[in-house]
DNA sequence: GATAAAAATGTAACTGCTTACATATGTAAG
DNA sequence: CTTACATATGTAAGCAGTTACATTTTTATC
C-alpha cells in the first residue's frame, strides 16, 4: 500500500495526497476529505524511509546514556523521550556503558542514522581529561549535541544543567549553620559535575572557616546498586573512629546507605545524625524518616532541553547554556 | 557524500560500492581493499534510510512500554536494548502511558517507521477484558511482537514470562510453615500477572485450610511512587485493628513502604512482622534489614526474548512461550 | 591460444516519498 | 466576457541506496 494506490483509489496525483499527508493548506477540502477518507479506509501507513529520504531527516533523535537501568537516567529518558514525541520528533535508544570506546561506537551508530540530534543523558559524558570529549566535538560536527547535566564549551553542543556547586554549597551550609561541624562528605564519581559538588562541599566549609580534613572527603567507588556497600563503608570509617554527625552524599543511594547504617547502629536521625541525599529520587522516601535531598530539577531540565533542541532544528538561534538551581527539599533526616 | 561519489573516487561502479559495503563475497580483495579505504579516508557513512527503503527493514525493533522512569521497567530496556544492540539491531523507544489509545498510536507510529519487530514490556500491557488487547492482535498482523512478563494466546505474538503465581504461592507458603498465619497481601496492580500473584497467594491459603478474607487483601491504588502513601495506608489499616504478622506483597516499594511503616510505628521486623517484596530490585536493599524479594528472573527473560526475536527474525522456528520460574531471595525482613 | 565456466563488475530499474515547477481551475474586477 | 491573480492539482525529477540482469574480466581446461 503505497501512495500510488491512494492517489489512484481517490483519483489524484500522488501530490496530492502528499500534501494532504503533510498538512500543507493547498488542498481543497473536498478533495482532502476524500482523500483522508480513502487513508483510512486501507489503513495506510506512509513509508518513513521514503520520507525520510526525501526530507534527509527522519524526525528522530537519539539517546545516548549510559545506563537506563539507572534511576535517575531512566527518569530522564523518559521526560525527554516524552517531550520529544510530542514535537513529533521519535527517539532512538543507545545505552553506551561508561568506556569511551563504546561510546564513540553508540554515537557513530547513531549518526549513520541520521538523527537530527543527539542527546546525551549524564554528567558522565564529559571528562575532566579534555581527550576523552574529542568524540563530543566530532559528533557535533554533523549534529547538535545536547548534553544533560554536563558542561562542555564547543559549537553545536548545547548544555541544560543544573548548579550543582551551589546547591551542595548551600545544602551544607545549612547544615553548619544548624551546628552540626563535623560534616562527612561522600560521593561517588569524578564526573565534571562530581567534582563540582565537591568543590561546592568544600568551598561551605572554607567559607565558615571550618579547615577541610582529608577524612571527612571520602570517595566511594562500588555501584549504585551497592547499598550495602555504603552501609559497611560508612560502618567502617564509624568503627576507625572517625567522628561525623552529619552527612552529605552526592547521590541518593549514598544517603539511603547511610540511613542503613545509621538504624544499624542505633544511632537516631535527625538528633544524632543528619544526612542530605542528592537527585530528590524516590530513594528519598524509602527509609524512615525520609531523606532530605536535594532537587536538582531533572523535569525542567528535561522540558527545557527539549524546547531549545527543537528551537536549533527549526533553525532558530538559542542559548548555548542554561542552568537551573538546585534545591533542599527537606524531610526528616534533617532537622534544619 | 554518498555511494555515487566513493564509486567515483574509487574508479569502480555503486552496485561495487554497494557489494562491498554490504560484505558480498563476489567483489576482489583488491577492489574492496581499495573502497574501503576511500570510505575510511572521507569518513562515509551509508544513509540508513535510502537503505531501509531498499531493504524495507531498518534492522530496529520498537520497544514499547508504558513508563520508562520506572525502575523494574527500565531495567528491561536497559537489558533488552543491550542484547538487541548485540545482535545488531536497534531500538526505538516509545513510552505510551497507561491508556488504550495512547498505546494504539504508539503502536502504529513504530509500525510506520516499519520497525521489524515490537516488544512490550511489561505485563500491563494484556488487560483481563479481551477487548483491550485487540491492537496487540493487530499489531501482530504486520510484525512480530514480544511481550515481556505478559501472556496472550495469539498467532506471531510470543511470552517470555515468570510464573509469578508459583512464585507467589511458594513465598506465602513458606511463611505459613513458618507459623505466621495473620498474613496481609498487598498488590496494586489488576493486570494480567498481578491477578496471577493475587490467585497464587489465594491458593497458598487455601492449601493450607485457612479461610479468605477480604480484609487481608488489600489493592493500594496509588503510583509506584508513592511510598509514603502505602506507609499511610497499612498504617490505617493497623490502626483500624487489623492485626497482621506477615506482609506479602505484589512489589517491592509495597514491601518498602511496610518497612516504613513498622519502624514508625516501632514494629520489629522479622521478629513482630515478615515482609516479602516482589522483584528483588534495588528497594529491597533500601531498607534495614534488607527485603525479601522474590526475583523474577528480569535479566533471564530479557535475554530470552531477544534470542526468541532474533530467531524469528532469521526464519527459525521458535516456541511461543518460555515461562521462568521465580525464586524468593531470603534478607533479613523474613526468618524462613 | 581458443573455449567454457566462474568471478567480478557495471547498468539501470526500483524502493516510496517530497517538492519545484508546470498546468489547470476558480474568482473578482474591469 | 476578458483579464489578472489566487488557488488547486499534476508531472516528473530527485533522494541514496539495493539488486536483477547484462557485460566484462579472469581462470581453468584442453
Amino acid at each position: 500500500m503505497t501512495i500510488y494506490d491512494i492517489s489512484k483509489k481517490a483519483g489524484v496525483s500522488i501530490a496530492t495526497v502528499s500534501r494532504v499527508l503533510n498538512g500543507s493548506s493547498n488542498v481543497k477540502p473536498r478533495t482532502r476529505k476524500k482523500v483522508l477518507d480513502i487513508i483510512e479506509q486501507c489503513g495506510y501507513k506512509p513509508n518513513a524511509f521514503a520520507r525520510g529520504l526525501g526530507l534527509n531527516s527522519m524526525k528522530t533523535v537519539g539517546i545516548l546514556c549510559a545506563d537506563a537501568s539507572d534511576l535517575y537516567l531512566a527518569k530522564a529518558i523518559y521526560y525527554i523521550e516524552q517531550n520529544l514525541r510530542e514535537s513529533g520528533y521519535n527517539s532512538v535508544l543507545c545505552c553506551t556503558g561508561y568506556e569511551i570506546p563504546s561510546r564513540k561506537k553508540c554515537l557513530n551508530l547513531l549518526l549513520s542514522q541520521h538523527v537530527d540530534s543527539v542527546v546525551m543523558v549524564g554528567s558522565n559524558f564529559i571528562m575532566s581529561n579534555a581527550e576523552d570529549n574529542q568524540y563530543v566535538v566530532e559528533g557535533a560536527a554533523s549534529v547538535p549535541i545536547m548534553l544533560l547535566n554536563a558542561d562542555f564549551d564547543c559549537p553545536n553542543v548545547y548544555c541544560t544543567l543544573c548548579d550543582d556547586y551551589k546547591a551542595t554549597q548551600d545544602a551544607t551550609e545549612g547544615m553548619l549553620d544548624a551546628g552540626i561541624k563535623n560534616i562527612l562528605y561522600l560521593y561517588n564519581s569524578t564526573s565534571y559535575s562530581g567534582l563540582k559538588k565537591l568543590a561546592g562541599f568544600q568551598n561551605a566549609l572554607v567559607s565558615h572557616d571550618i579547615p577541610l580534613r582529608k577524612e571527612y572527603q571520602q570517595c566511594f567507588s562500588g555501584s549504585r546498586e551497592d547499598i550495602d556497600g555504603v552501609k559497611d563503608f560508612i560502618e567502617n570509617l564509624y568503627k576507625s573512629g572517625l567522628k561525623f554527625d552529619g552527612i552529605v552524599t552526592s547521590e541518593d543511594f549514598l544517603a539511603i546507605g547511610a540511613m542503613n547504617f545509621a538504624k544499624k547502629n542505633k544511632i537516631d536521625v535527625p538528633s544524632e545524625l543528619q544526612i542530605v541525599g542528592y537527585n530528590n529520587s524516590i530513594l528519598a522516601h524509602c527509609s524512615e524518616p525520609n531523606i532530605s535531598s536535594i532537587d536538582n530539577r531533572l523535569e525542567d531540565m528535561c522540558v527545557q532541553l527539549v524546547k531549545t533542541l527543537i528551537g536549533i532544528l527549526t533553525q532558530n538561534e538559542m542559548p548555548q547554556k542554561t542552568i537551573f538551581s538546585g534545591e533542599l527539599i527537606k524531610r526528616g533526616s534533617t532537622n534544619f
